[in-house]
DNA sequence: CCTCACTTTGACCAAATGGTCAAGACCACG
DNA sequence: CGTGGTCTTGACCATTTGGTCAAAGTGAGG
């Protein structure tokens, strides 16, 4: 039975072509909805050599989330204290639509995760994601509070960044139903209007 | 077996009681984590009995969706073509805000089926839901080329307004641990938060 | 080239799950 | 009441699914 840290060659071939196999299954049908079947499948090992490299379906998923976290969090993580207020703002929107565009997978399998109560990372969301947000409000709270952006509440804020960015990955199937658009030239209008939109928001109060 | 259309008292009541407790489990679990004992359970029934209202798992997931859809569209479908733009507008927030207020299993139900590709509704996002929107669209695009409104896209402005608002009832187990409040004040402050947003965005270009 | 630990898998299992069915309970109505 | 349709359910079934296991295969270091 391999350790929690993989050693080997092989395993640490083998863990990577699980977990991207298991974030291809597990975004397109959340938990409940994938097999270990179809994560076989789509990685080309057999089922039991999956569970030989994991000890459950349940980790497998739990994995995915813990390695996606970091990555998840850092475009807010990014976000400076010492720039301009409103276009490190922009900047973090448009970060957060740029990995919309390019790893709409992810935000997916934590869409459906959260939607669904976030069984599994409870814990993270009550962290390390709520440390990390709670120091960047104070950031923006300081900036409103100094007159160099509008008078906004923070954390509505960065809700409102999430929802209007991630929506573009979550709901992709029914953006893509109302704007016919071959291609998904709608990320490039998206940007447009999102930078317009947050950029009036921000404008200070005079 | 009785037909589509419930025709005794006691078909109409057990219809009603099987969609409360279906609506109940799949907005919880999703399609695919939601099973025939849980809603049994739920709605007090057999699972068989179930059955002899509904001919499977999915025609109740169906039956539901598309009895939700009207009532899912009406807050668009109240914005007034001869109302003030702004008000309108604004109106429409707020009104979508009270829905993932007041019927959360609603917005997650439908989020948990568009997360997953729509299977169940394509059709009716590019039918009546895409009618609706491509209407509406053309009321706020001729607003906005009168100078009434600022100038924006008129499909990202209701997506934004989708995202912000469906976000609470969405992503509520997130929105909750990141801010710690008794009960759901949180409807309000957003509120206050996205009817500032929106009318600073709206405010026309001189 | 041998050995031993690492890796892989076919066969299998128990539980869960969507669905069926025949028989019985119930209800409305003449 | 009694009768015919409506409603309900216990028992059952086939399939799916997460997970096990013993045995066979493979590879790297001595």
């Amino acid at each position: 039975m391999p350790s929690k840290i993989p050693r080997t060659r092989i395993q640490k071939k083998n863990h990577e072509t699980i977990l991207e196999a298991a974030l291809d299954v597990f975004s397109r049908h959340g938990f409940r909805g994938a097999t270990l079947d179809q994560i076989a499948l789509a990685s080309g090992l057999s089922k039991p050599n999956l569970l030989y490299y994991f000890p459950s379906k349940v980790s497998i998923h739990r994995a995915l989330l813990e390695r996606l976290m970091t990555n998840w969090l850092d475009p807010l993580y990014k976000l400076n204290a010492n720039g301009d207020p409103v276009e490190e703002i922009l900047a973090y929107v448009l970060r957060k639509l740029d990995m919309a565009r390019e790893y709409p997978r992810e935000s997916r399998l934590f869409a459906n995760e959260i939607v669904q109560g976030a069984p599994n990372i409870a814990d993270q969301i009550e962290g390390e994601l709520k440390a990390l947000v709670d120091d960047k409000a104070q950031v923006i709270k300081g900036w409103s509070e100094a007159g160099r952006i509008a008078n906004v509440d923070p954390y509505h804020l960065i809700f409102s960044i999430w929802a209007t960015t991630q929506h573009y990955a979550d709901f992709d199937a029914q953006v893509r139903k109302i704007i016919e658009t071959d291609g998904s030239s709608h990320f490039d209008d998206a940007g447009v209007f999102l930078n317009r939109m947050f950029r009036r928001m921000l404008a200070p109060d005079i």
